[in-house]
RNA sequence: GUUUCUGUAGCUCAGUAGGAUAGAGCGUCCGCCUCCUAAGCGGAAGGCCAGCGGUUCGAAUCCGCUCAGGAACGCCA
């Protein structure tokens, strides 16, 4: 279905060009003093300067090309130059009817799907999911969902951190505390048993343990960087050791991500881009695209454009292991190989944003993938506490994910019961799905690039521009269908017709923009466009809410013309909150 | 040091392509439940858009400089 902007700037175009005018001038955008107007133009005033003439000038010849409209009713040239346009609500009601007859709500799906890898979640096996891990999670989630509604092909990759030192330093303690275990026994050719010899909590507090323990022993850290060494070259029972560490590690993650509503296509790691590395190296060497410098192998990978010093991509080490710019190059070439993406985008830490871009240009220049196939890197700022630092527990540790969900859950479960007479388990599952939502759009309603302010406080509060309020506008609207349909009618013969109040009208606009938003959101990787589309929709609704009887209402076709609204206004709203990763209970 | 991001109301954030009177939420103050969930709605106060200069008919937005804060800067990821 075509935007309602699309109709419009139709009409505009040919009238400028009828007047004599350049159809460029003619972009029409939503108007900032919705006093005046509900859309407007403002080409006139750019055009001034070519044509030579004064814009309001310009701005009356074209509206003097558009008395007769079937979008438009009142169009107005103001000064400066400004072009003030109103719809017609016959044309709104019809637009509106439209959307509602078509499962996608009228978005526009893409003409030529994409296939899009998006590489998010990105956690380090052995180690808890922390408050570092949120912000990927959510984001990338969020367009996977987005990139999905307007008709693209998405495999998301969660990329598991499994691979380099970490792995190393959790073997040798594991050795150290047993070390008669058969992984470490190299003359053993047997099968290694299926059990891992560690739980989830123990492997938790391994890890930790090990690393603080390689900062003091100079010998066990470099028994790690052997281990590690040896893991990358194969060692069989460091491998199947590897195994375990996966198994145990990912089942918990699962379960964490799955709290989230978090889920990935792939669960592929660093570790799987292993096989390629051999290859590719010799390939990079070959080509002349790597070359050896202070003993290590690097790509070289700056230029003449740039403003400051790009440091080479660094591909070996001088002691020939590999690193993260080699796992994430021989990544892109499996990836390549298997899926041949359109695009892929990396939703990480914007610290990271340098090794992106030499990883990037490295991969551009030692042509790893093809010419047309788009990388973006989407950096996302850091998460602060109320102090404007970095998140951190009340002792000044880092905050697991699972006691961030749990104490908002916590919280917002005191604020239910306070409000409301429920059952504990309705308030308990209520409180989940508020909290789930409470922290997305406070994560989501943030700019991704941006640091921000998280503050369960805010977020879990049941005033204002909360994911709380967005959910209980839905929770209205299904209760009034709730009760309608009780009555004994059918939502399904509502029609949307003709509004016949204000607020009515306010939210019909309010309504016709999902197309044009959801697309932005996407061109632009930005979820929290949604957020701000969502909470004006839910504001305009609850105006309109306010003020009108809908169930009282006696005039069949005006009670009609609500419930038809207020079952599309459901559909939009619950179609937004999916995209950016919740879901709305039944009461709250 | 170099590069880069950020600076908008007391606080947390939006601000679409350079356009009309810079918008929300929280907090403060004032109204509104005999009526579909008041977790709501209406209203008020609150701004030199960090500062200075430039481009333009017109700047929060583009350019330059200054100030303040954050981040990155070859063998970690």
């Amino acid at each position: 279905m075509k935007k309602i902007l699309d109709f419009i700037t139709m009409e505009i175009e040919q009238a400028f060009e009828q007047a004599g005018y350049a159809k460029e001038y003619a972009k029409v955008t939503l108007s900032d003093r919705p006093d005046l107007c509900e859309y407007q133009c403002n080409g006139a005033l750019a055009a001034a300067k070519v044509y030579r003439k004064a814009p309001i000038m310009i701005a009356k010849d074209v509206v003097g090309q558009l008395l007769q409209s079937k979008y438009i009713s009142e169009i107005e040239a103001v000064n400066p130059g400004f072009i003030n346009i109103k719809l017609e609500m016959d044309f709104i009601a019809d637009y509106l009817k439209n959307m509602s007859e078509d499962v996608s709500l009228g978005l526009e799906q893409a003409e030529h799907p994409r296939t899009i890898i998006m590489d998010y979640g990105g956690p380090n096996v052995a180690k808890p999911l922390h408050v570092g891990h949120l912000r990927s999670a959510i984001i990338g989630e969020s367009l996977k969902r987005i990139a999905r509604k307007m008709g693209h092909k998405v495999i998301s990759d969660i990329h598991l951190g499994d691979w380099g030192l970490q792995l190393g330093l959790i073997i040798v303690e594991v050795k150290k505390r047993n070390p008669e275990l058969v992984y470490f026994d190299d003359a053993y050719t047997g099968d290694y048993p299926k059990e891992a010899p560690f739980t989830i909590t123990e492997l938790e507090e391994i890890y930790p343990t090990a690393s603080a323990y390689a900062k003091e022993h100079i010998e066990y850290k470099e028994a790690a960087m052997q281990v590690t060494y040896d893991l990358q070259q194969g060692h069989k029972g460091y491998q199947a050791m590897l195994a375990h560490i996966l198994n145990v590690s990912v089942s918990d993650l699962k379960k964490n991500y799955e709290r989230l509503h978090v889920t990935f296509d792939l669960w592929k790691g660093e570790s799987d881009a292993q096989p390629y590395i051999p290859e590719m190296i010799a390939y990079l060497k070959e080509g002349g695209y790597a070359h050896l410098d202070q003993g290590a192998l690097v790509i070289d990978v700056q230029e003449d454009t740039d403003t400051k010093e790009i440091p080479p991509c660094m591909i070996l080490k001088s002691d020939g292991a590999s690193l993260y710019g080699t796992t994430d190059l021989a990544t892109l070439v499996e990836r390549e190989k298997l899926y041949h993406p359109d695009e892929i985008i990396y939703v990480v830490d914007k610290r990271q944003e340098l090794h992106f871009t030499q990883f990037f240009r490295s991969a551009r220049k030692a042509k790893i993938v093809r010419e047309e196939t788009k990388l973006r890197f989407l950096g996302f700022g850091t998460m602060n506490g109320k102090d404007g630092k970095p998140f951190k527990t009340r002792d000044g540790g880092v905050m697991r994910l699972e006691n961030l969900i749990k104490e908002t859950n916590e919280m917002v479960y005191s604020r239910i019961i306070e409000n409301r007479e429920v059952s504990e388990t309705e308030a308990r599952r209520t409180a989940e799905m508020i909290g789930l939502a409470a922290i997305k759009y406070g994560d989501l309603s943030n700019q991704a690039s941006k640091d921000y302010v998280f503050d369960v406080e805010r977020f879990t509060s049941f005033e204002g521009n909360t994911g709380a309020y967005i959910l209980y506008t839905l929770v209205r609207i299904k209760s009034i269908l709730h009760k309608y349909i009780e009555k004994g009618k059918s939502t399904k013969e509502a029609k949307i017709g003709r509004a016949h109040t204000e607020s009515q009208r306010i939210l019909m606009l309010e309504m016709v923009k999902y197309n044009e938003v959801i697309l932005e959101a996407y061109e632009e990787i930005a979820p929290h466009k949604i957020c701000a589309y969502v909470y004006d929709l839910a504001n305009a609704f609850n105006r309109f809410y306010h003020e009108t009887k809908i169930l009282l209402e006696e005039n069949e076709e005006k009670q009609s013309g609500y419930i038809g609204l207020l079952v599309l206004t459901q559909r939009i709203l619950e179609a937004c909150i999916d995209m950016l990763g919740f879901e709305a209970p039944e009461r709250m």
